[in-house]
RNA sequence: GGGCGCGUAGCUCAGUUGGUUAGAGCACUACCUUGACAUGGUAGGGGUCACAGGUUCGAAUCCUGUCGCGCCCA
């Protein structure tokens, strides 16, 4: 094509869906589990399918990117294997509250289980493919055939197999606890989706009157209690003090009346109660706070349920409350005691409230049967981190991980939703007598069961049986269950967990239910490295065996816990193997404000817009630069503009090679000039540092090397250097110029190519060094060894009188586009012969009409601009232009600056200290620097005579 | 209350094991449509490296403390 073809600006628009359509056409994603190469390999974080992209996934998913086409590059077999998530909670509210918006519902009820799930199904299919459309866009080099959903057939079998693995060795449980209730979602949330939030509330005092030694409510004393929820004073049970409170001691046992609801309660002794706090005493709720509930089972209270699940308050808490919102309740509770006189105090507090991450209601801690997981492979899994198997970047997050690991609880699994994988356990609550066992027990297999295994063959059934009055597990061959004699009759509790769902609908014929939950997202999303390859388990595919365990992980430190830490768990547990080898732990995008970015907020900007108007590279180059490692990021779209003009740049700079019509040939070393060592020797370094950032995931390092190279020096430098060889008469030493320019192209090509996979693939193409070939699979750049990294020094020093000429001509207001002339005066004899053969370039970058060389001896008229660097002073006569008072002040300004510098280093070297124990070479250094300054000194006072 | 971070130019951040005059981008000022690019060029102004001690010949960098901010866990 002629350089006319070529547009001023580079529009992506031209360029972007023309090569990704390529690239999938040419299956360049798909990766080959059959292939030679090493294997590389990085699962996506499953984003919310029904989700749509936000900043977060931007970052996180060009980190992937660029990680992913690295790897290519290197020549590794890369799989980046993608997919979403069906998450739960998130997923059903969002289609409920449709559906209600919409009329059809009043509440999920209205439709009933089946046809709720039936339309969130219709929704995933109308919705559920916008975020992957749009990972496109970003130009995500993910292998498309293989994308998988938490949902699909194939995953659900591997995480009810991982269920009935896991119930099997005994570490899923069923049990009453105290669990934190979302009262909007109606289910029960695992401590890691609480967050913590500081609120300002207030602190109500209260009297309740001490019932006297005749049992009748004192009207004199009374035990004040403090607390922040009255509502939930209606299902007090009793009062707490510390064991050693002297205050206190000789009232334990004695009771107090709870005032509304007229009941005594008593008043116990606890070492859970802080006596510092309040008063001392405090009011005991077992069914409605996890401490109060510890303290109940300790001293064996009641539980007096007065919130429902809906938050509101039930019959219990009295006709004046029932149905009353909780929030509300607190309210009327409050004026009630009031007007009772029973109200002491009220005051402001500050405390930490545990708010429901999805719905950002207060919860609701609430006793329930839930299922519980012991997490398995604890230890192995903190210390794969410790021993540095698995490594984190940065390294600190794994503080975070250790200390949780550390401390680790019970999982609650089980959520009250329908939008899920359900639990796959049957059960059935039946009375065993001597009559009807043999019925009961074996009418549904439970003989070839005790046998070891089933009658069929492959069948993978585990059965536990409770005793009902007190949830002991029976062992039916041991305890006597079979058979059943008098003295175990009784009611029984059987559990029958299964990973076919037909045949565990088959026991719904026996009077079995299955039970109503499903599982926590986050127990099918922690199987996600391998469940996602092949049919696992059932059959151990060929991509599996070549690409777990997978190689990087990139994710947000915000799921160290959610995610992370259970999938190593997992991976040691069912693959008996890590699923990773580095986490890479990116920053949180904020607004310019610091705020997180949320819909709710309205600051997060829609990537796609950003794409329209800076393109993904743009985007995704923009956001490289400002993404510092491990520190969240303050977004403000300006920023994005410097991706996109640097993408302009590299456009016009190989507008200005196409422009030559100059064939690429090799680099002839014989020619090179000091520009071109010096841009070569520049490169190699460049290329050093963009490969050693990336290998250390330094991707912000790498991105700023790269722009600090490729403008600052290339373009900045040698580009201009260029044009004298470029508008030259020497046609080998344009066409080595073209050489350098070339090899210098498509290394910075190549490095760009994962930060900026459209353009380069555009000018890779472009500039014919592809011959037909993809960037993609071109070799990564090695250091090329051109350049002579002994003459960089020079050519700094050269570009820094360069700069001094320059500032002379803008001090005395010489118009760019004005040829000017210069007098240099070299140091040395030597400076002044290799600078009179870098004439032109000289000329070039100063915009030059002539330069002289002149002599030692030569003395400027007084009042002619000068000024001084390393290799020599410059001057720029303008006859009778400039005002000597004006020179002379600037002189002056310079000389002032020079002797603070040379104190410095006075000051530095009369210290008998620092010159006998610093490192000779930095003394030496120290030394010469302080002659160089003097010897300047010297000519700028020359100057003023 | 415990833990992890962070305080460097107006803003956002670099600053590798302590060693020239602490850097970059944006923003700002002045000049400029020159034949790659105004999504551009040249030059410039702007910092007591939060504060106070300490270690050291030498500290933005290491140690201690103080203040301020953020996040996580109780």
């Amino acid at each position: 094509m002629s350089s006319t073809d070529i547009p001023k600006a580079y529009d992506p628009k031209l360029v972007e869906d023309k090569w990704y359509q390529d690239w999938l056409k040419n299956g360049h994603f798909t990766a080959d589990p059959k292939s030679a190469k090493l294997p590389y390999c990085i699962v996506i974080p499953p984003p919310n399918v029904t989700g749509v992209l936000t900043m977060g996934h931007v970052l996180n998913n060009s980190l992937q990117d660029i990680l992913c086409r690295r790897k290519r590059m290197q020549g590794f077999e890369v799989l980046w294997l993608p997919g979403t998530d069906h998450a739960g909670i998130a997923t059903q509210t969002v289609v409920e509250r449709t559906l209600r918006k919409q009329g059809a519902i009043r509440h999920r009820n209205d439709l009933g289980r089946e046809k709720l799930v039936a339309k969130i199904w219709e929704w995933k299919e109308k919705h559920g493919g916008i975020i992957i459309q749009q990972l496109k866009k970003l130009g995500c080099s993910c292998d498309w055939s293989r994308e998988r959903f938490t949902m699909d057939d194939a995953y659900s079998k591997a995480v009810l197999h991982c269920f009935v693995d896991l119930y099997k060795k005994g570490l899923i449980y069923r049990g009453k606890r105290m669990v934190n209730w979302c009262p909007v979602s109606q289910t029960t949330l695992s401590d890691e989706e609480v967050t913590m939030k500081e609120v300002q509330g207030e602190l109500w005092h209260f009297k309740y009157p001490l019932v006297t030694e005749r049992g009748e409510p004192s009207k004199t004393e009374f035990l004040v209690v403090a607390t922040t929820r009255p509502e939930t004073m209606l299902g007090d049970e009793a009062v707490a003090v510390h064991p050693n409170d002297e205050r206190y001691k000789k009232l334990v046992g004695r009771k107090v009346l709870l005032p509304i609801q007229n009941k005594q309660i008593p008043i116990i002794a606890d070492p859970l109660v802080d006596p510092k706090f309040g008063t001392g005493c405090v009011k005991v709720t077992p069914a409605h706070d996890p401490a109060d509930y510890e303290m109940a089972q300790r001293h064996n209270l009641p539980l007096t349920v007065v919130i429902g699940p809906d938050g509101r308050m039930t019959e219990v808490a009295g006709e004046d409350f029932e149905e009353m919102d909780r929030l509300e309740c607190r309210e009327a509770v409050v004026e009630k005691l009031r007007l009772d006189g029973l109200l002491l105090k009220t005051e402001p507090y500050m405390h930490n409230v545990g708010y429901s991450e999805r719905a950002d209601v207060p919860i609701e801690p609430r006793v329930s049967e839930q299922w519980f997981l012991k997490y398995p492979q604890v230890e192995k899994s903190l210390a794969a981190v410790e021993k540095g198997d698995i490594k984190f970047y940065p390294e600190r997050w794994s503080k975070t991980y250790t200390h949780w690991l550390g401390n680790i609880r019970d999982w609650a699994i089980s959520r009250q939703l329908w939008w899920g994988h359900r639990i796959p356990v049957w059960h059935k609550r039946v009375k065993l007598t001597v009559d009807n066992w043999h019925h009961e027990l074996l009418h549904w297999g439970w003989d070839d069961y005790v046998s070891g295994h089933w009658a069929k063959a492959g069948v993978k059934i585990v059965v536990r049986i409770f005793r009902a009055g007190n949830g002991e597990e029976v062992n039916p061959k041991q305890d006597s269950l079979m058979p059943i004699v008098p003295s175990t009759e009784g009611d029984y509790d059987i559990f029958v967990c299964v990973d076919d769902e037909q045949q565990g609908a088959a026991f719904e014929q026996d009077g079995f239910q299955r039970d109503p939950d499903v599982l926590d997202t986050w127990a099918s999303s922690w199987l996600w490295p391998f469940a996602t390859m092949g049919r696992w388990p059932e059959e151990q595919s060929a991509t599996l065996k070549k690409f777990y365990p997978t190689t990087d992980l990139v994710t947000g430190p915000d799921i160290i816990f959610f995610w992370v830490a259970r999938m190593i768990m997992a991976g040691y547990e069912f693959m008996g193997e890590k699923p990773f080898s580095n986490v890479y732990f990116t920053g949180i995008i904020r607004d310019a404000l610091g705020r997180k970015m949320s819909k709710s907020l309205g600051n997060s900007p829609d990537p796609l817009d950003l794409i329209a108007k800076y393109g993904a590279d743009g985007l995704r180059f923009g956001l490289m630069l400002i993404a510092p490692q491990g520190s969240d990021i303050l977004f403000a779209e300006e920023r994005m503009e410097v991706g996109r003009n640097f993408c302009n740049k590299l456009w016009n700079s190989a507008r200005l090679r196409q422009m030559q019509n100059v064939a690429s040939s090799a680099v002839k070393r014989e020619l090179l000039l000091s520009d071109d060592h010096h841009i070569l020797a520049k490169l190699d370094d460049c290329i050093r540092e963009v490969s050693g950032a990336l290998d250390r995931f330094e991707f912000n390092q790498a991105a700023q090397s790269l722009y600090g190279f490729f403008w600052g020096e290339y373009c900045d430098w040698y580009l201009e250097v260029s044009k004298s060889a470029l508008q030259g008469t020497d046609a080998a030493l344009k066409a080595n110029v073209c050489a350098v320019m070339d090899t210098v192209l498509s290394n910075v090509l190549r490095l760009l190519h994962p930060f900026a996979p459209f353009i380069t693939e555009e000018l890779w193409h472009g500039l014919g060094f592809a011959q037909g070939q993809t960037i993609q699979f071109a070799e990564w750049p090695k250091p090329t060894g051109l350049g002579d990294a002994s003459v960089v020094d020079w050519v700094t020093r050269k570009h820094a009188l360069v700069v001094a000429g320059r500032n002379l001509r803008a001090e005395k207001k010489i118009a760019p586009g004005k040829k000017a002339n210069f007098k240099v005066q070299a140091k040395t004899p030597d400076i002044a012969a290799r600078l009179q053969q870098e004439l032109p370039t000289l000329r070039i970058l100063l915009n030059a009409e002539q330069i002289e060389f002149v002599g030692a001896d030569f003395q400027s008229p007084s009042g002619t601009p000068a000024a001084v660097a390393e290799l020599g002073s410059i001057f720029m006569p303008l006859e009778g232009l400039v005002d000597p008072a004006a020179e002379r002040k600037r002189i002056e300004a310079q000389l002032v600056k020079l002797a603070k510098e040379i104190e410095g280093i006075d000051r530095k070297l009369a210290n008998q200290d620092f010159v006998a124990k610093a490192p000779p070479a930095v003394v030496a250094q120290q030394r010469a620097k302080r002659e160089e300054l003097q010897r300047q000194q010297a000519e700028l006072q020359k100057l003023l005579s």
